[in-house]
DNA sequence: CGGTTTTGACCGGCGC
DNA sequence: GCGCCGGTCAAAACCG
């Protein structure tokens, strides 16, 4: 089996607690067959898209519509997605929604024990534990199992490894990858009290896509308050939160499900540039959909988007039939 | 000079 | 118990 490096690296869908661990990731680029995928089944929740780093690559870089539409999110089994989110889908939301550090429900104290049994008393005290060794040591871990924040994987075709994802990153480690030629590298949020971290590798099977996890849910919004993308200032908005994008390719998800804020914001800021780059392609298309991409309810439901046949007639000028499938 | 990156060492979990 | 491996630390180097 290739990428047993990636062995460890779990997917937890926003609306659920449950877990999805990706054994392969081969096998979860074969899940993942993209976005237009995953549009032909109500079966998903949320929407796919493509990271693409079109803003940071020079136009000769660019101008790839259909390896654009390849990236992805990896998601858990629709199954699991379903056996959950509609039980407790203000638990999930909070879950996601709520910084780590700030638990004030039974819920996310279990989802998140990993940032607080991690990352806060790492530097604290021990003095005395550390005398023996060279280096500070964690405290132990009384016997709780280790858990980890939620992650979500981006599979994104990226020349360059670290994409814009309008947040600050300060790296704090690379390793090898064990039979991949690619390092892994990690990166936590450089915001105070912030502990959202992402890992970013680069598949040895197709060295043209970068997988990003990230770790964790951001406490405060984008710091980077004007971004040259054109429909609406999203992060510049203090109301950023409500005027969150699904996807904007009509992805139906499910009326009932809660999705965190916060990872809307994530998925809608790479699906915004994944729209740049679609505006590049199809023009006033990309106008259209720029336009109505963002429909909402007030209570940061995701309604399904109303672009969504329209989008298929669209996309389905540069996706397989195949892919298109009837919901 | 402050923030970020690099990089070797260390730690803990896990499988055998 | 041991070794492997993923993840993290932290000092030094680098950079604007």
């Amino acid at each position: 089996m290739e990428f047993t490096d990636f062995s460890k690296t779990s997917f937890y869908y926003p609306s659920s607690q449950s877990v999805w661990d990706l054994g392969d990731l081969a096998a979860a680029e074969r899940n993942s067959l993209g976005f237009m995928e995953l549009l032909g089944s109500q079966h998903h929740d949320f929407a796919t898209v493509s990271p693409h780093s079109s803003l940071l690559e020079t136009p000769q870089q660019q101008r790839q519509p259909s390896a654009k539409l390849s990236s992805s999110i990896l998601q858990a089994p629709p199954s699991e997605q379903l056996v959950t989110s509609k039980v407790e889908p203000l638990c999930s939301d909070h879950l996601l929604a709520n910084p780590p550090a700030t638990p004030n429900s039974s819920s996310i104290s279990s989802a998140s024990s990993e940032a607080l049994n991690e990352e806060k008393p790492k530097r604290e005290g021990n003095e005395e534990e550390k005398s023996h060794t060279k280096k500070q040591l964690k405290p132990k871990k009384n016997n709780q199992k280790r858990q980890r924040e939620a992650r979500v994987a981006f599979m994104t075709k990226s020349e360059v490894d670290h994409l814009e994802d309008g947040y600050r990153w300060r790296k704090y480690g690379q390793k090898a990858v064990k039979n991949s030629p690619f390092p892994r590298s990690y990166y936590r949020c450089t915001t105070a009290s912030c502990n959202v971290k992402k890992r970013v590798e680069r598949s040895f099977r197709d060295p043209s896509t970068v997988v990003t996890t990230y770790e964790g849910q951001h406490t405060h919004i984008s710091p980077l308050t004007s971004r040259p993308i054109s429909n609406g200032g999203f992060f510049g908005s203090s109301g950023a939160a409500s005027n969150l994008g699904n996807g904007c390719f009509g992805f139906p998800i499910d009326g009932s499900t809660l999705i965190s804020p916060q990872f809307q914001q994530l998925v809608h800021y790479h699906h915004q540039q994944q729209q740049q780059e679609l505006m590049s392609c199809f023009g006033g298309v990309g106008e259209y959909l720029n336009s109505h991409a963002n429909e909402y309810d007030d209570d940061n439901r995701v309604k399904k988007s109303r672009v969504l046949v329209k989008d298929n007639g669209l996309l389905q000028d540069v996706v397989p039939s195949h892919m298109l499938k009837d919901e």
